[in-house]
Order: structure tokens, then sequence, then C-alpha cells
DNA sequence: CCATTAGATTGACATTTATCGATGTGATGA
DNA sequence: TCATCACATCGATAAATGTCAATCTAATGG
């Protein structure tokens, strides 16, 4: 699998879910090159899950946490919204692979995948 | 004209068009500390102007010129919308403060303001 | 002046998105 | 087996967004 292969946007999307290569490391910084088609739907997906103030301040609430797990139950009272809501919300994160989750016994919990927030960090410079 | 007085939306947006402040500048890393609601509009707001594959393409292009500015008129076979989407997306971009425009004669150039890159950059990590 | 040209604005439309009540699902413990 | 709990999904609705044809605006050159 070649670096085109990687860029297939069928590709990248078929792995969004389970997920184990990253689909924004095969993006060159939007600086440098003109981003292709399938690029820059791929980023601007990306994009799209931190241009939400809801999901800024989830996704904050759990990089400040240091790397410790967030429950999900704590989550409704940090946003201010409802469980269906933030459950929308929570999964546009996971969607975009910026946070991981674990079911263990009721409680769902939270992390932060800080390579995801440097891939996407990159992009900018 | 202190940090928090800077942080106001209000404020914010009444500078948004002439710009001399960086609106981002107040806002500290996502990764570090909790977003407050202001911030989080605020950057929600920067990172959805990058939350489009048209305005990434567009973005990319001019951030590709290497600080030669780009004129209005290639935009249009660059992106493959029309003259009106165009003008739309370029004023999303430059509302967000990530280029700006100069018109001489008939003709618009754009350039891209960097710091404003940098700054978006430095929220994410 | 007037015609022409580049780009902005307007208005309309279809699509997407955020939201939440109601309901579904699966784990827990009595 | 059953009630309860945490979270996901569904369905509906309102708001925001991307798109373009038509039109407006301002600069140019005759």
């Amino acid at each position: 699998m070649d670096f085109f292969d990687r860029c297939r946007y069928s590709d990248v999307m078929a792995s969004r879910k389970t997920v184990t290569l990253d689909p924004i490391a095969c993006c060159s910084p939007v600086r440098t090159d003109v981003l292709d088609e399938t690029q820059a739907v791929l980023l601007a997906n990306s994009f799209a899950a931190l241009a939400d103030p809801i999901r800024l301040r989830l996704l904050s609430h759990i990089a400040a946490a240091g790397g410790e797990e967030v429950c999900a139950c704590d989550l409704t009272e940090v946003s201010g919204r409802s469980q269906p809501t933030v459950s929308h919300h929570m999964k546009i994160l996971f969607d975009a692979g910026l946070i991981e989750r674990e079911k263990r016994g009721l409680w769902v919990w939270y992390r932060l995948v800080p390579s995801r927030l440097d891939a996407l960090r990159s992009v900018l410079g």
C-alpha cells in the first residue's frame, strides 16, 4: 500500500471507525503544497470536528485531564447539553479519531489521542 | 484592557473586520486548560473557516505561492466553483483573519496572514 | 458619458448540522 | 427474571451552510 493508496477517500473512510493508521499522516502541510481534492475533504472533515464550541470544550476537558480518562457521565454538566446531544458530539470527535472510548461496566471512559491533534497541528505548519 | 476584556466576544467580533489584535492570541492551548465559553466560540469560528474542502484548497493555493500574492481571478479555476461562491468562501477566510485582500485596479490580490495560522496551530499544541 | 470588466452582494434553494424527547441496548444487581 | 442505570440511536425540528443565477458596485478606457 503506497502513498496514494493511503490517501484514497474510500479507504480512509473505511478505516475511520476502527483506525489503526492515521489518515491525516498522508497530507502535506497546507502551507507548502496545494491540497488535492481528497486531502482537502479529509482535512476539512477533521477541522469540522473542531468547529463547534461544545466539542472544543468537551475535547479540552478531556485533554486537560492530562492523560487520565474522563467519564462520559461528567460531560453533560461540562457542556450544559442534554445526554443525547453530548453523545452525538462525542461520536463526532471519536469518528474524527481525536478521542478513544472504552466501556467498563455501565460507564464509558474517554481519553485523548494526542497523535491526532499533533497530526492536525502539523498540517497547519 | 486586560486579558478578559480582550476575550470578550463582542470586542473580538467588533475587531474582526479591521483587525489589529489577534483574537486567538488570548486563548491557551486546548490541551492544557479547559476552554471557557467565549474562547470556545471564538476558536470554533476559526476552525470552521478551515472546515470546508474548497476553502482549504483556496487557502492552500495562496499559501503555496510562498508569500507572493494570488489574483482572485485565478481562484474560480482552482476551486471549480462559480465566482459568487468563491467570493463567499474568500470572505469567510478573510473574516477569520487567515488572508488579507488588496484591490488594485480591477483585480483583487490575496495573501496569507501567517501569524494567524501560527496562532491556530499553537492552540492545538 | 458609456460600455466593459472584476468582484461583491442578494435571494432562493437544497443540504447539513445542532438539538432534544422518546426509545432502544446492554450491563448490573437484587 | 426484572428493575435500574448509562449511554446510543431514532425521529423531528429549527438553524446554519454551500451553491449559483441575477444583480449591484466600482474601476477602466474609449
